[in-house]
RNA sequence: UGCGUAGUAGUGUAAUGGUGAUCACGCGUGCCUGAUACGCACGAAAUACAGGUUCGAGUCCUGACUACGCGACCA
């Protein structure tokens, strides 16, 4: 027997099938039953477990799961390792925030190994939860043995792709591992840079009122610069505006744009009336001059007047890139070098610069901004600064945010005025010391303009004061001199969206800087470098056993008794001293690495080091399977990855080991809240997963996820597209299956897989639906070959739907509860039987839990059978089976398209049976059919009893050119002409859609005729035209792509009677339904004798006992009675009971 | 502010440059047709804007606008 259901409870089948995937363990059976050499390789990106899981991640593991397990049932192996990120500065943050504590405190008012045991114990908080959703959402990946970020072995691993790089060197012997100072922000009050993930917390960003100013900078007169002098004389000035004033002293280049147009305007200082002539963007003058002052006569104004009028001339435009290289002195020389003398105080060029506001000419001090350390690097412009014992040139700021020495001038002072205390403040004498250096700028004739200036400006979070953009020490993987290789793999990974790939990820490649390693925290991989003090020697080490090693060395030198810690985080490893070849120790570099760097270790950290294997030499030393699993066919995760995973991933991989790290990609987008907004916990409007999978089901929360857009776009999440998706999808496949299940146990059939029906044996209906479904199993492994989910769904969704559902049963229903087996019933069984089959296959990696139900429902009765004879339906669950192969001697495009025609002229029958209020019940005469060539009227003739009986009349009348009836229109088709008229396009379409029923005929008989247009003749075939037939003048039609159909609409008594006999059926069977009769119970009818009725009990009676299983129908004015409406004017007493 | 992506019925979506623009929900109308009212049939309803290329543009180009994402937030 097939199981039987009442309604569809998807939340139930979940339940039963996970409990049967748990007792038979179906996922391992599934990967283990696979060949271990012919495997599909795929990455779980770790998920950090110290946050609960959102609806996101039901998303981005349904891609993930989806592929998977259609490699699998396409006959690969699929090891799936699931793995944790377990380091990184969210857990510390957290950690910091639950204990009450800063960073300052660590070390202090906790240990370090305290403080390290609270972070180990917070990052697997939610695994349970994690664990839960997994199973529940039917995520299948190998949850017992994990791969751990924060294990020894995974360090190992990150250690030993760290002393890849370091020993990597590129073309002019650089290590790809360096130290090296770089602009971040910095927070001097709190002694600590800023990760850009801290920048970015809300309210950081505070509106602040600087003192800005635009300085003067003298150009110095050479033969470069010539051109802006009139004598040797002038005074000619650069402007360049700040709001920072405390970097000019560090003032090394000024920044113009190339192809930003400059002008020299004569005119007078500001605060001294001296003459001065000042360079500034064209499109900036108005900003400095008042037009009506360029006719004032050239002479000095007074000092003393409040709103001075400054006479000025503006000169002739030129382009910014006349200026590069011109010198200029230094604006506030404290510090200079022999190499700044040489090189520096010169104009240089920067895309970067606009002209939004100041000068279109920007101040440039490389160790307080990122983009002003680019741009004069690139030019070869050496650092400002003092050198340091080590002959480091070290900033004029100090790390307290104060002034060195050397800035003679306010030497001590804090540049900001928020890094000083309160009172220090609030003293009425204070004076911020960016508004000191203007005032001197002022006083020395080198100020142009001086005012409060309004902007946003980044804060610490944590000391609420303002951040310096500042020059730190840290450890850098030189990623830029791989930028062209990293470019190169990356055109060979197939990503989803392709433009992710190539844009997004293509042009961060393009303009690919060093990757910062460095952090200063507690929680994270270690950097393995030990470096003697006055960091002259250093060793980066590699693995464990190599640390033991230089560890027993260290002991032997320095008469250490040290071992390897047993655990390799800090405080453990800081206590660790080793010693260099020259016999000095080396301590530990304190940074931790990037967390980022963990992830994108995965491929190799996750199996971890064979020390075999590198005693041997090998390239990649890493455990089995590495072997088998290097790279990853496919990886998927959000797009937010992009720069994150996927970008580490490909980073290593490539400055590693020359290699993509993956083949194929897809990057999922955002799960937005139903109106678009994002999705935030502040916001409370989180959708939780646990709950809609328990409304829902999984397969149900999948399937809308997958269809209802591109994995890659943004969905705009909404329960009520699943409940869409669960009665359209799942509620009709569950109704097709129950349909068959009740007749197949009434009838007692089971698939016989021994002797099926060979398929030219079956019915056109049946081989049409076939043909439809092996249409499917192309189209669907198309799609998700090419990683097209979404288009896979669809497809689905569309044979389920339309053509299984509404067209093949309901066209089928009478084959089934009709009289007893025959061939034809078989046939249909079998027919729909393999449908379903299939069909559970396909949807089985998209729905996991309803195609194994349905796949087992379906397989259950003939199981053992199947497994004594080693047929294709042995298996316990689909998702052991084996995907039904492509197999296009079943499909057959030529009875797809009669079956189109079928269904379109049904649909033009009942659209004009609707417009005249005709109900299908009553039977009509004929159909009039315009057929314009002999192939089409064959064709339409294969399907007219599904046609007929479809749209209930009796039958098709083809009407040909002899009739006379038939008129002919043509239109042009512009996929052919266009090609051969081009321009005359237009011309030839007139006229051919004026062409007359002979013109048309004369053509169809000759092959060809000759029109002109434009004056040039050319020849058209019956190719270039789309005939149609346009009206059957006297009847009701309707047209559709050239399609027409004509309906006799004319009633005669005979056709009232049958339609009566019809209505009769319909309401006894009603009758029937309300008893709650078994559809096979025979039975007796009596009814009241009504004028309505005579006609047709008299004509029809055998008809309808034959319809309603009727043993006798008799016609008498005895009740008891029930009634029915046999329409909106009768109302007939009937009897129905068992015979 | 830079870069990227996307703007198609009320909503969500589809459409190798080829001419009545797809599908679903919702809406309207009619139907409890012996699997399915969580259903069926039939309708109404859209290419955001301004230009351009082309015989022909939803599709290609340009611009402005809007939304989202990623950067930058520095002068």
């Amino acid at each position: 027997m097939y199981r039987e259901f009442k309604s569809l409870n998807l939340p139930a089948i979940d339940a039963e099938i996970l409990q049967f995937w748990r007792d038979e363990q179906i996922f391992e059976k599934s990967v283990e039953q696979r060949d271990p050499n012919n495997s599909f390789v795929f990455y779980e990106g770790p998920p950090s477990a110290n946050g609960m899981p959102g609806i996101h991640h039901v998303m981005a593991r349904t891609v993930k799961d989806l592929f998977c397990r259609y490699n699998t049932l396409k006959g690969f192996r699929v090891e799936r390792k699931g793995g944790w990120d377990t380091h990184g500065l969210p857990i510390e943050l957290q950690v910091e925030k639950e204990l009450g504590i800063t960073k300052e405190d660590i070390g202090k008012k906790i240990t370090v190994d305290e403080y390290n045991q609270a972070c180990r114990a917070t990052v697997m908080r939610y695994k349970d939860l994690w664990d839960d959703i997994t199973r529940k959402m039917g995520y299948w990946v190998d949850l017992d043995n994990p791969y751990i970020t924060f294990e020894d072995q995974y360090i190992e691993t990150c250690w030993w792709l760290l002393q890849r790089l370091y020993n990597k060197k590129t073309a002019n012997g650089d290590s790809f591992l360096y130290k090296g100072f770089t602009i971040q922000p910095f927070s001097p009050a709190a002694g600590t840079g800023l990760s850009s993930h801290e920048l970015n917390m809300p309210g950081c960003y505070k509106e602040v009122t600087d003192t800005s100013v635009v300085a003067m900078f003298k150009v110095r007169p050479d033969e470069q610069s010539a051109f802006l002098f009139d004598h040797a004389d002038e005074d000619v000035r650069v402007l360049a505006w700040t709001t920072t004033p405390w970097t000019l002293p560090s003032n090394v280049a000024l920044t113009v744009g190339p192809n930003i147009e400059y002008v020299k305007v004569k005119t007078f200082s500001p605060y001294t009336a001296a003459p001065v002539s000042v360079v500034l963007a064209k499109e900036r003058l108005s900003a400095y001059f008042d037009v009506a002052n360029a006719e004032l006569p050239m002479e000095p104004f007074d000092t003393a007047a409040k709103k001075p009028a400054i006479p000025f001339r503006a000169g002739e435009a030129f382009k910014g890139s006349r200026l590069l290289g011109l010198r200029f002195e230094q604006l506030l020389p404290y510090v200079t070098s022999p190499e700044l003398e040489k090189d520096g105080f010169r104009i240089i060029s920067g895309d970067w610069v606009t002209t939004e506001d100041g000068t279109g000419v920007v101040h440039t001090a490389p160790y307080f901004g990122a983009d002003d350390m680019r741009a004069c690097k690139e030019a070869g412009i050496p650092m400002i600064g003092i050198a340091d014992e080590k002959g480091v040139i070290q900033p004029l700021v100090d790390r307290q945010g104060k002034f060195v020495n050397e800035v003679t001038d306010f030497a001590g002072r804090y540049v900001k005025a928020e890094y000083y205390n309160k009172e220090a403040q609030n003293d009425p004498d204070f004076k911020p010391t960016d508004l000191l250096i203007t005032l001197k700028l002022k006083e020395d004739n080198k100020a142009f303009r001086i005012e409060k200036y309004k902007h946003n400006y980044p804060h610490c979070w944590r000391t609420d004061k303002p951040v310096l953009y500042y020059p730190l020490d840290s450890w850098f993987i030189r990623a830029s001199a791989a930028k062209e290789r990293l470019s190169e793999l990356n055109q060979t990974i197939n990503w989803k969206p392709e433009s992710t790939g190539s844009g997004r990820f293509g042009q961060w490649l393009d303009n690919l800087q060093d990757w910062n390693l460095s952090r200063s925290r507690y929680w994270g991989v270690p950097l393995p470098i030990w470096r003697t003090e006055d960091s002259s020697e250093e060793v980066c080490v590699g693995s464990i056993p190599e640390l033991a090693t230089e560890i027993e060395k260290a002991n032997a030198a320095l008469g250490l008794n040290q071992q390897v810690p047993k655990d390799l985080h800090r405080p453990y490893i800081d206590d660790v001293v080793l010693v260099s070849a020259s016999g000095k120790p080396m301590r530990r570099e304190l940074d931790l690495i990037d967390v980022w760097f963990d992830s994108g270790s995965m491929p190799y950290a996750q199996w971890g080091l064979d020390y075999e294997k590198m005693a041997a030499g090998a390239d990649k030393p890493f455990k089995t399977p590495f072997d088998v699993s290097y790279p990853a066919s496919f990886i998927a995760e959000g797009v937010d990855q992009t720069r994150g995973w996927f970008y580490t991933l490909h980073a290593i991989a490539g400055m590693c080991f020359d290699s993509v790290a993956f083949q194929n990609v897809v990057s999922n987008g955002l799960v937005l809240n139903k109106d678009g907004s994002k999705m935030s916990k502040s916001r409370g409007n989180v959708v939780d997963p646990f709950k809609t999978i328990d409304a829902y089901g999984a397969d149900a929360t999948r399937w809308y996820m997958m269809s209802n857009a591109n994995p890659w776009d943004n969905l705009k999440f909404d329960s009520d597209g699943i409940v869409e998706t669960r009665n359209k999808y799942f509620g009709t496949l569950f109704n097709t299956y129950n349909f068959f299940a009740l007749y197949a146990n009434l009838d007692g059939w089971k698939m016989d897989e021994s002797n099926v029906m060979p398929y030219a044996d079956r019915s056109e209906l049946d081989r049409w639906v076939i043909s439809k479904l092996y249409s499917l199993v192309q189209d669907y492994r198309e799609a998700m070959d090419d990683y097209e989910p979404t288009r896979a769904a669809r497809a689905l969704e569309t044979f389920v739907d339309e053509h299984l559902s509404n067209w093949y049963v309901r066209l089928s229903r009478r084959r089934f509860w009709r009289g007893d087996m025959s061939d034809d019933k078989r046939a249909a069984y079998e027919t729909l039987f393999e449908c379903l089959m299939v069909t559970a296959q396909l949807s089985a990696s998209l729905a996991p839990f309803f195609s194994d139900w349905l796949y087992r429902n379906l397989t259950a009765p003939i199981r053992e059978k199947a497994i004594a004879n080693g047929t294709p339906l042995r298996h316990e669950s689909v998702h052991l089976s084996d995907l039904t192969a492509p197999d296009g001697t079943k499909i057959d495009v030529d009875l797809e398209k009669r079956m189109d025609y079928a269904q379109r002229i049904c649909s033009l029958a009942l659209s004009i049976r609707k417009k005249e209020k005709l109900r299908v019940r009553l039977p009509l005469q004929k159909i009039l059919l315009p057929i314009l060539d002999e192939a089409f009227m064959a064709e339409v003739d294969g399907v007219k009893d599904l046609i007929l009986s479809e749209i209930n009349v009796k039958e098709i009348e083809y009407i040909t050119d002899s009739s006379g009836l038939l008129k002919k229109g043509a239109k042009a088709n512009f996929k052919t002409l266009g090609a051969k008229l081009g321009k005359d396009m237009k011309a030839a379409a007139d006229q051919i859609a004026a062409f007359t029923n002979e013109q048309i005929n004369d053509l169809e008989k000759a092959g060809s005729v000759a029109i002109t247009a434009n004056g040039t003749e050319y020849a058209i075939t019956p190719e270039d035209l789309i005939i149609s037939t346009e009206d059957l003048p006297g009847w009701k039609v309707a047209t559709d792509a050239g399609l027409t159909v004509a309906l006799d609409v004319t009633l005669t008594e005979a056709l009232l009677a049958e339609g009566t006999a019809r209505d009769l059926v319909n309401r006894i069977q009603n009758v029937r339904k309300e008893k709650d009769f078994n559809v096979t119970d025979r039975i007796e009818v009596a009814i009241e004798p009504h004028p309505a009725i005579e006609a047709a009990v008299a004509h029809y009676a055998d008809y309808i006992k034959a319809e309603v299983l009727a043993n006798s129908l008799i016609l008498t004015a005895e009740g008891p009675w029930e009634t029915v409406e046999l329409n909106d004017e009768v109302t007939l007493n009937v009897r129905v009971s068992m015979a």
